[in-house]
DNA sequence: ACCTGAACACCGTTCAAGT
DNA sequence: ACCTGAACACCGTTCAAGT
C-alpha cells in the first residue's frame, strides 16, 4: 500500500559494512551516505516541487538535492513525466490513506475530495499533474476510492461508470483550476488584492452583466465551499436519477 | 467577437500599395509576401499544433512556418504561453460562434458542451491547454457561454457561481481526459486495441473487483456519450437543488 | 517600426568510462 | 550493478544590428 514508508536498501547497506572490515576503515567519501533508490528519488521529487515548484523540477535540481550524478536518476526512473506521475501518486496516496471510514458513502464522498483539494492547496503541483494523464496511478486511485463509495451509494454498472468519469472529471478540473489560483497567490494576505484584480479583470474583459455579478461575488469567494458546493451538485444528480432518495 | 474571420491587416497592405508606387516595381524579395501580424502568428501557432501536436510547438517551427526569424514572433506576442492561449481561444471562439441559438436552455448547454468535445477531439492540445489556466480567454468564454444558459434555467447569485464553477470544472477536466486519450490514439483502427491494453492494464494494477467491472465496460465504452451523460447529471443536480422542475 | 539571426542560458537524455 | 559527468541535441528568449 504505502510505498513510502519502507526501509531503504538494507541489503546493500549491510554489504559495504562487510566490505570495510578487510579494506581501510571506510573510504570517507564526499558523497552522501545512503545509497539511492526510486523511493528516495521521488521523495527528493517531492522536495524541489514544494520549494521551487513544477518550473522548478529539473533533473539537475534533483540531483543537486542528491548530490550525485544526472544519469544516476534513469537508472531508478525512466522519465521525467514518470517522476512527476510518482510524486503526484505519493501526495495523493497519503491523502487517501487518512481519508478513510466514514460509514456514510455521501460524507465519504466530501471528505474524499476535500482531501484531494487540500492536497493541493498544499501542493499546487499536483493540481496541474493530476488531469495530464488517466492512467497515471494517482488517478486511478482516486478513481477507485470514489467508485467504492458511489457503489456504496447503490450506482453500478453503466450508471456507475458514468458517475464516476463525471466525478472524477470534476475533481480533476477543479484541482487545476485552484491549483493554478494557489500558485499565483501564495501568501493569504495578498489574496484580497488578487481576487479584487481578477474582478477587475473579468468585467474589462466581458461586459456582460452576468460576468460583471460573477466577478463582483469573486470578493467574498471562497474556493473550498465552491469546490463542495460542485461536489453536492454531482451527488444530487446522481441520487435523483436514481430514482428519489433523500435530498442532501 | 469573432477575431478569427477578421480580413487582415487592411491599412498596412493598401499602405504598401501607396508606397510601391513611387519607387521601384516591389523589391521583390525572397520573404513572404504578406506582412507578420498577432493573427498570422496565432494561424501558423495552430497549423503547427494540429499537426505536429502540443511538443511540435516551438518558435522555431512557427518561425519556419511563417519563413522569418525566431525574435520576430516576440514582436506580436509575448510570450509562448500567451500564443498557446490565443491558438486554444482560436478554437473555442468558432466553437461558440457556431453552437448558437437554442431556445431550451437545457440543450443549449448540451450542445456547448458537446461543441467543446468535438473541438477537443480534433485539436487534443486545447483540452490540455484549457485546464491551464483559468484566467485564459478561452476559458473566460465558455464560462460566459454556460453561464448565460444557466440564468436562463432560472439559476442566479451564488448558485449561479456554484453550478457554472462545476460545469466548466468538469467540461476542462473531462476534455483533458479525453485530449489524452485522443492524443494517445490517432487513428481509429487501433482503438479497440487500445481499450483492450487500458483495461488489461486497469485489470493488473488493481485488483478490486469494482475497477475489473470498470474495465471491462471500457470495451463498449464511447467516450462522447460519456461525457454527455455526466453533463446531464450536473444538470439534474442543479435543477434537483434550485427545487423540482421536471426531471430531464 | 519591424524584422533578423547569432548568442545566451538553460533544458532532458545518453553513454563511455569508472568503481 | 551502480554511478559519474561530459557530450549531444535540443529549447525559449534577448538584443545589437540591419532595413
Amino acid at each position: 500500500m504505502d510505498r513510502w514508508s519502507t526501509p531503504l536498501l538494507l541489503d546493500q547497506r549491510s554489504k559495504s559494512v562487510k566490505m570495510s572490515f578487510m579494506t581501510t576503515p571506510a573510504p570517507r567519501t564526499p558523497r552522501r551516505s545512503d545509497a539511492l533508490s526510486r523511493e528516495r528519488i521521488v521523495e527528493a521529487a517531492i522536495e524541489v516541487l514544494d520549494t521551487a515548484g513544477e518550473s522548478g523540477l529539473t533533473v539537475r535540481a534533483v540531483t543537486a538535492h542528491l548530490s550525485t550524478g544526472r544519469g544516476a536518476i534513469y537508472h531508478h526512473v525512466t522519465n521525467k513525466d514518470e517522476l512527476l506521475a510518482a510524486a503526484a501518486d505519493g501526495v495523493i496516496s497519503q491523502v487517501m490513506a487518512t481519508a478513510v471510514g466514514d460509514e456514510d458513502p455521501r460524507r465519504a464522498v466530501r471528505a474524499l475530495a476535500l482531501g484531494i483539494f487540500d492536497a493541493i492547496d498544499d501542493h499546487p503541483w499536483v493540481g496541474t499533474q493530476l488531469p495530464r494523464d488517466p492512467l497515471q496511478p494517482a488517478v486511478l486511485q482516486i478513481w477507485r476510492n470514489l467508485g467504492v463509495q458511489l457503489h456504496h451509494l447503490g450506482v453500478a454498472g453503466t450508471a456507475l461508470s458514468d458517475a464516476g468519469s463525471a466525478l472524477v472529471n470534476y475533481i480533476l478540473g477543479a484541482a487545476a483550476q485552484h491549483a493554478a489560483g494557489a500558485r499565483r497567490v501564495p501568501d493569504d494576505a495578498a489574496r484580497k488584492d488578487h481576487l479584487g484584480r481578477i474582478a477587475a479583470q473579468w468585467a474589462q474583459l466581458d461586459a456582460h452583466p452576468l460576468m460583471r455579478e460573477s466577478a463582483a461575488l469573486l470578493h467574498e469567494h471562497d474556493d473550498r465551499a465552491q469546490f463542495l458546493a460542485g461536489v453536492d451538485i454531482f451527488l444530487a444528480g446522481v441520487l435523483h436519477r436514481k430514482g428519489g432518495t433523500a435530498p442532501l
